[in-house]
DNA sequence: TTGTACGCGTTATCAC
DNA sequence: GTGATAACGCGTACAA
């Protein structure tokens, strides 16, 4: 391991001050074009790079933005990620992301982590179990700011990205009686997390507006993943009267539901019309194609960051925005298309 | 922006030294039990949060990874992600993550960008159109580990991890013989990147090997995504023998393959069989269920890491191990049982 | 336009 | 078991 070069080395072999080298390779406008052509090509030459860590000791800032996500391997978190790195990085900004794995107890040490780290800015989908938010106090504390989004916490002053989850479940619900159904069941996750607690509300407030009863028995608990799929879908054949819709709170629990619906010789949409959510690209594999609420998580995550930077920058108002909500979308495609004749079916 | 608390504050507090007070938050193993504790107490309740920019600074460690990924948003991808950012947790390492979006500018500005963070290690899974990597000329000259995974370049003193991919397309393509192909064509990505040029020989060596002809005329070269699916697919219907098989390098644009085949009226596995690589989710959401090769992306990340973290301990050998190839393995679905008794057929 | 001198907060080294 | 001191490399007030 080498010796690393310095400002101070690009000095003495200029015979210049380090003061000097500094200004020249970061653009300070008063300095001579020669002298900092010179240095540059010096400093490259002697296979110099700046010392992040000095420079950022030396500054209060850092240049990093700190991501805490449920789960990286997830359809619709990684696109986030996607949106998330890609505007980052055009800003001159690094990412440190860390996973909760759905627990509160990494988050908190996630949450120290990134606060050591001195992050500029943190980026937060929070974990199934997180019931509050004191481990981000730090952060508030110390005027770092905080930006929630998708799942994002009860509490009133947290700013959050999101999007309209009672809209999108109502229309969801909605078009399920538009198609005639009558019978629906709304499969959900951990109703502790707003997303799912708001679309349940919305599946309420649809079928209030269409007149058709609620019970809670027609809605299913779960934690949405492929095993609870085919578990609900069990449940639902014992079900007398069968359903003849089903809302499901996300696409992947929906796609095996369908699966075992199917081989229970159901026909979708015949018999049952399922809508899922999140829009994610097995909707379109499964047969029949199912309908599903489009969730920008690329926008979202591109929407965070530019937030977040645009705020250090100093470039929005004062505060943070408190909410921001992205529009979201059904599209409707076969497993709710009974009539065949219905609104726009998506490619 | 209130004050930070330095380890001289919590000296002062204490009337003890700055530098008993740093060996205290550090565990140091000479120093009284009685004295830490006070440290450690008297730290967390004047809200003391070590600086890591300068403990960074003075050591020269920065207990940082760099990731350089093509993009986040693939499902292979983000597995990867996830196996990594997890070891790297536990392990008390920082991930940056930097995405390529599949061009060598990208990558080269990304490497710059984690050689002044000074990572302590790279991981790389290189763009589509990078051809050499004199962009980590900087790492290997500073003797700063670079670890290229899955994607690897041809570079013989690069340490890489993979699959055999050789193998695993022979076998998936053997699979195909066996359930009685004779005609078998294969939809390929960019021949430059070594993935997918392996999964060629493999595909080659297993025609010979069964004394089937090889032409260039049965690859397909695609960029595998979903229309390129398409446009195969219906490049193979115009074919005049009809081919009774198809290997495609990635499950993404076998499905839309599939798909495009069946809309046509072609039965799968009857008419054509097809295999897919990855193990995506979607191979078992397809009708039929399609045969993949199993792909251990989470594996990858957490070994990767691992190696990499192993190395930088000195705890493995003087130098990486060259080449970690992990195990993969065909998984044998309707999209290819003919007989409905061959192989064991995966859930 | 350039240079001098100091401090950012930590840890390694040496001395006690 | 503890302390004084220097150094890590950079950016900036102030001076010239």
């Amino acid at each position: 391991m080498e010796k690393e070069v310095t400002i101070y080395d690009i000095a003495k072999e200029l015979s210049i001050s380090p003061t000097t080298v500094s200004r020249g390779l970061n653009n300070h406008p008063a300095v001579n074009k020669n002298t900092k052509q010179k240095i540059i090509d010096v400093a490259s030459q002697m296979g110099y790079r700046s010392n992040t860590f000095a420079s950022k000791l030396r500054k209060q800032r850092t240049n990093t933005i700190g991501v805490i996500v449920p789960r990286l391997d997830s359809n619709f978190q990684s696109c986030v990620m996607a949106g998330m790195e890609k505007v980052a990085n055009e800003a001159g900004y690094n990412l440190i992301i860390s996973q909760s794995l759905e627990t509160v107890q990494k988050e908190i040490a996630n949450a120290r982590t990134m606060f050591d780290n001195r992050v500029d800015g943190l980026l937060v989908s929070i974990a199934y179990d997180t019931e509050n938010i004191d481990h981000f106090e730090p952060f508030f504390s110390k005027g770092i700011p905080v930006l929630f989004y998708d799942r994002v916490p009860e509490h009133k002053k947290c700013t959050s990205i999101v999007i309209d989850n009672i809209q999108a479940a109502y229309k969801a619900t909605a078009h399920l009686v538009e198609q005639g159904c009558s019978n629906i069941v709304h499969i959900s996750g951990n109703l502790k997390v707003n997303v799912y607690k708001d679309r349940l509300k919305g599946f309420k407030y649809a079928l209030m507006d269409s007149d058709l009863p609620f019970s809670e028995s027609s809605v299913i608990t779960t934690n949405l993943n492929e095993e609870a799929g085919i578990q609900a879908a069990k449940q639902i054949l014992q079900m007398n009267p069968r359903p003849d819709g089903i809302f499901v709170a996300n696409d992947n629990c929906a796609v095996s539901c369908v699966k075992t619906l199917k081989q229970a010789g159901v026909r979708i949409p015949e018999d049952i019309a399922v809508v899922g959510f999140n829009n994610d690209p097995i909707t379109r594999v499964i047969e029949p194609n199912l309908t599903s609420v489009d969730y920008p998580g690329n926008e979202m995550g591109e929407v965070a960051v530019r937030s977040l930077i645009n705020y250090l920058d100093g470039m929005s108002d004062v505060s943070l925005t408190n909410t921001i909500t992205l529009r979201s979308e059904l599209v409707v495609r076969e497993s709710t298309t009974r009539t065949g004749a219905t609104g726009a079916v998506a490619p």
